[in-house]
Order: C-alpha cells, then structure tokens, then sequence
DNA sequence: CTGTTAGCGCTTTCAA
DNA sequence: TTGAAAGCGCTAACAG
C-alpha cells in the first residue's frame, strides 16, 4: 500500500556513486560534472524520487517558508496582498504559509507561536488591535533573530521592517474631492479601536479641513467597528441626531456600504442629498448602487514591496540590519457615490 | 544575536536525566511520573524551550500539517470552508497550509508538489478544471498513502472522500422559485468551462423547468467565465439577440452582478422588468441594489465536514478506507431581486 | 569532481 | 518508571 519513498542513498546505490554526490547534483552544484548531474536527474525520475524537505530543513535550519499573519484571508486586500507575497517568494523558491488572526490577539500569539515551531524562515504579519501594548510574541521573533516584517497594520513600538500605504494622504484626498464638490459637512467615520490606519486617514481629513478653512466638528466623527453593521449603526445615530451634513467619508468600504444601506431605506439620495466616499477598494464598491468612491491601497504591490524587504533582511549577512519603512502612494478612485451634478 | 534554541538535551542535562525522558515527560507520555514531568515543563519554561517540530517531523514522519488547494483565497466561499477546515484541525492539534491554483492546472501540479515536499500529513483540495482529465498528480497523492479529500469542485474520476452541496438542487431551487414569481422565459448563465458545480446547476434548472412544463429553449442558455465581465458580456449579447425573457438565474453571483450592471445601464428594471437571481451568496450581494437573490452553500460547515471526513481516512489503521461523500443541502436566499410586486 | 564523516533534534524500540 | 542507542533523510565540512 504505503511504498516507501525514495531517498538519495537509493539513487546513489543505483549509480554505484554517494548519497553526497547525489545530494549536490540534485541542488545543481557547480562542482559536479553534467555527466553524472544527468544520471542522477534520470534515476530521481525513474524511483519517482520526491526530495524531503523535511530532512533538508532540519540539517540546515532553513525551511524556505515563510509565514504570514492577517486577521482574516476573506478581505480582498489581504488576499491580494498575500498574492503579492507568493508572486516574489516564490520565484525565489519559498512557500507561504497563511495564519489568520480573526482580529483577536490571543489568536495571534497562538499563530506566531505554530510558526514558529514549524521553523518558518521569517514572518510578515499584519497585527491585530493590541490596547495592551503587549508586542511580546513579535519581539520574542526578533530576538530570535527571526525575520519580521510589517505590512498595513503596523505600530512603531516593534523596531522592524514595515511597509504601509500613506493613509494620512488617502484621508486627506478623500476629504479634498469632497471639499471640492462642494460639501462643507463633512461626517467622519473612524475605527472604535485603536489601529494604526484609521488614525492617520482621521488625521488627513482633519487636516484637509484645516487647509480648505472648513471647522472641524467633533460631533462629526463616528467610531464603529468598520463594518457593515458598525456604517448602519453610526448613520442611523447620525441622522436621529438631526445634524446637517451633506457628505461621509467612511474610513472603511463596509461600514460606506451600511450607510447607503441606510440612507436608501431613508430615501435619502446619493449622491444628490448625500455624497458618500469609502477606502480600501473592494471589489464590491464597483458594484453597488451608485458605485463607491474610494481610495485603492495597492495590495498586491504592497506584498511585493513586502516581501523585497524581507528577502534584504534574509540576505543580510550582517547582524544588525537598520529596519526600513516602504510608504505606498494610496490612490483615489473617484465613482458616482461622490459626484455633485454639474461638477 | 541568535541565541541558539533550547532542546531537549538541555533539558535533560540541567535535570540529570535523559532527553528520552524529557522527550516522553513533553508528550505526557502515562509511563512518566507525575513528578518528573512537572520538573520538566518548568524548566523547558525556563529555558524558553520551543519544540522543533521539523525534527519531529523527520523522525515520526507525521508533520502535523494538511494542506488545501483552492482556486484562490479571496473568494468569500473558500476563505470561509479553510475557516471551517480549520475549527476542526486546530482543535486536533494540526496546521494548515493554504496554495492556490488560480484555476490553472500547472500551478495545481506545482502546489501539489510542494505539499507533497514539506510533507503534509494529508491534502484537502478544490480542483481547477482540467478538460485532459488528467488527474496523475491526484492519483500520485492516493498512491503514496496520504489522504486526500476534495470538496466543492471535484470529480468522480478521483476515487477519494468528497464532500459537495446539492447543486442540482440548488440550481432546482432557484429556477422553481422564479417560476412561481411567474417567470416563464428564464436564462440561464453556466460556466464555459467543464466544472461540475456548474453542470448540476445546469441540470437542476433543466428539471425544473420539465417539471412545471416550461420548454427547455437551448437559445437561453449562456455560457461565460462566470466572473463579472462574463456576465456583462453575456448579458450584452442577450439583450442585442433581440429574445424575450422574464428572469436570469446566474450560476455565479458574480456574473449575475455584471448582468445587473448591464440591464441598469439599459434601464431596464430589477425585478419588475427582468428578475434575476445568482449562487453562491457572496458577502456582496446584500449590498447590491436591488439586494441579489442567492444560493447558500454553507462554506463553514463543509469545510467542517471536509475535515471530519479528513480525519477519518487519517484514523483508519485499515488499508483501505472506502471513499464516503457528504452532500450538503443548499439554501435559497430570497433577496429582492426575484421578488415581483404582489407575490 | 567525488567520497567520508558527522550530526541537525527528535522519537522509539529494547532493555533494565 | 527511566536509560541507551539507533536512525529519520539530508547537508556540509573536510579531505582527497
């Protein structure tokens, strides 16, 4: 039933040479003659020989994975970032290994913890909401001399590699074409958690404010969970409190699509009554009615990006490598949500 | 820098005993006394001790690792069936590597490889179509002893544990209920490819259709590649081709949302004019507008049954496992795209 | 260009 | 209840 596999010592006692020599044509060693590199190649063939990288990694400590950390696979942005990732990690003969997070920190340490035992070669991760301020699985990686790198989801309290887009100046764009369009009530959905991201598209649209001479209103800003729900929730307070406004710049897509939910049972017209704009590009905005304004965070160069900083921090020889930082342009993708007539 | 990892031999020096028993103390192995395992785990604490899995690995030849194959993760159904592969393996004590296929046959036999390399204890997989039906890197799988289970997209050419929804009779659901919404002219969108997901959709209308005697008109059926842009296209061609019609059941929602795409672009009226119904039940398509009557696939739980169905090849001692097959029953998810005024 | 040798860290008979 | 010894399959000095 189960036959067992073939390994270098078969094919070497086949070719009446070493599993050695076998072991070095297999991984293309310039030091062995194409004679028998050829030989071996067509006996690997022949026994159906599948290498065990098992056995290569514990011998030599490298197990060409690497692991990533997202808090869930089914967001668009994370899956193409992590295409990106397996786009440049694999021409370079490395697996990937995807964990989720589910958002939840205790989850988090468990997953750092599975690949650390699987003996990843590095990790690249996406952290969860930690108000703890706890980063202690992270540093433990690094002290292990482990590479880490940062993408999106960051925090400078962990002295590593990162690479994020420029939130601030996608908050600020989304604010500046709202501006531009004529609204001057601006309502400001924002994370109830405190993540990096949200922080800094708040802070672009307080200061595109600021540079148009627009006051900022405290009561304008709504935290949620950037959800569905979370949008639902904080429009159906926002119009129960009777304020004026005359746009929303949700700092997420689901929580923009909760609010035109809402606005449409309310009868309320975007973007005619109400201009709407969300961030992150999912591919649903395309698709709704009217279509979303939004801002494109570029994920699978995000995971490019990624990735190159990981492999420069593999290559390192030296033992210090100086952490860099890789700021993508965001880009504002302008659809009909947003669009006063006669604009 | 790298301080070099504790192991079991450091363990055993620092308590005068052997890695043997730390070996077996770690694995609460019943022929260690209560004592010494407890002075083992507080010194492996100490000494911040980390199992390395891969030498474990090399010499049990159990890695504690299952490996899926999906089209592609950011998709909302197969994020969510890894999420239930998951539940149920983590709680086993396994990992799970997710690979891709991008629908491409090639990159199938690479990942199955790679799999197959790191030495996953067994493979759960979604196959990509494949009109050679060649299925030899399956069959290797089988032959080499590691289990093997498919779900969602599978064949019956692979003889091996599958786990399916009913999309006969999903598609049957869908077609009835547009029927009884008093549609009599229904098209209906297939994959141009050879899926079988697709073929018992198509099937599942066929018969409902005879069912309630409504002739079957070949002119009806579109075949596109079940993305938005298929749909769009189909859609295009349907309304040029001049054909009366009364409702579209997609086999795709993502199709659907291009043909919803189209006929707003024309104005032409959802549901009054032309009802329209897709499957899958993609996150989107309660965001849509008018929200998009769907099929549930209930992607968690068949991951869940993946699993079990996994863990059963995995836990029989016998030689040969006969293949089981779980279907799962889909559910009709009635949205107002479908629903016709004073139904 | 190829062989010899040792060992990665762990599990597992066999023996005590 | 514990120890001794062997070896999973591979790589990498070192030696020639």
């Amino acid at each position: 039933m189960k036959p067992k596999k073939a390994t270098i010592h078969d094919i070497a006692k086949k070719l009446s040479i070493t599993a050695s020599t076998v072991s070095r044509a297999l991984n293309n060693n310039p030091r062995i003659s194409e004679a028998t590199k050829k030989a071996v190649f067509k006996v690997a063939k022949d026994l159906n020989y599948q290498p065990n990288n098992i056995a290569a990694a514990l011998r030599s400590g490298k197990s060409q994975l690497i692991g990533i950390i997202v808090p869930r696979i089914n967001r668009s942005f994370f899956s193409s970032v992590i295409r990106g990732v397996e786009e440049v990690a694999n021409t370079l003969g490395y697996g990937v290994i995807v964990s989720q997070s589910y958002e939840k920190i205790e989850n988090e340490i468990s997953v750092v913890n599975s690949l650390l035992n699987a003996r990843v070669d590095g990790i690249m991760a996406s952290i969860v909401d930690n108000k703890t301020e706890n980063y202690e699985h992270y540093e433990n990686v690094i002290k292990k001399g482990i590479p880490l790198v940062l993408f999106d989801r960051t925090t400078k309290e962990i002295e590593t590699s990162q690479v994020v887009i420029d939130d601030y100046l996608g908050g600020y764009m989304v604010t500046e074409h709202l501006i531009k369009q004529g609204c001057k009530k601006i309502i400001h959905y924002t994370s109830d958690r405190t993540i990096n991201i949200y922080k800094e598209r708040y802070r672009g649209y307080i200061e595109a404010l600021k540079d148009y001479n627009i006051p900022f209103n405290q009561s304008f800003v709504f935290k949620n969970n950037m959800l569905l729900d979370g949008g639902r929730d904080s429009t159906e307070k926002l119009l129960e409190s009777g304020q004026k406004f005359d746009a929303i710049f949700s700092a997420s897509d689901y929580a923009a699509a909760g609010a035109m939910q809402v606005m449409k049972e309310q009868n309320i017209k975007i973007p005619d009554d109400i201009a709407l704009a969300g961030f992150s590009n999912e591919p649903f905005t395309s698709l709704t009615d009217p279509p979303l304004t939004t801002v494109s965070q570029f994920p699978i160069e995000m995971g490019q990006a990624a990735a190159e900083l990981f492999f420069e921090i593999l290559d390192s020889t030296k033992k210090k490598v100086i952490p860099q930082k890789t700021v993508l342009h965001p880009e504002l993708i302008v659809r009909a949500s947003s669009l006063k007539k006669g604009k």
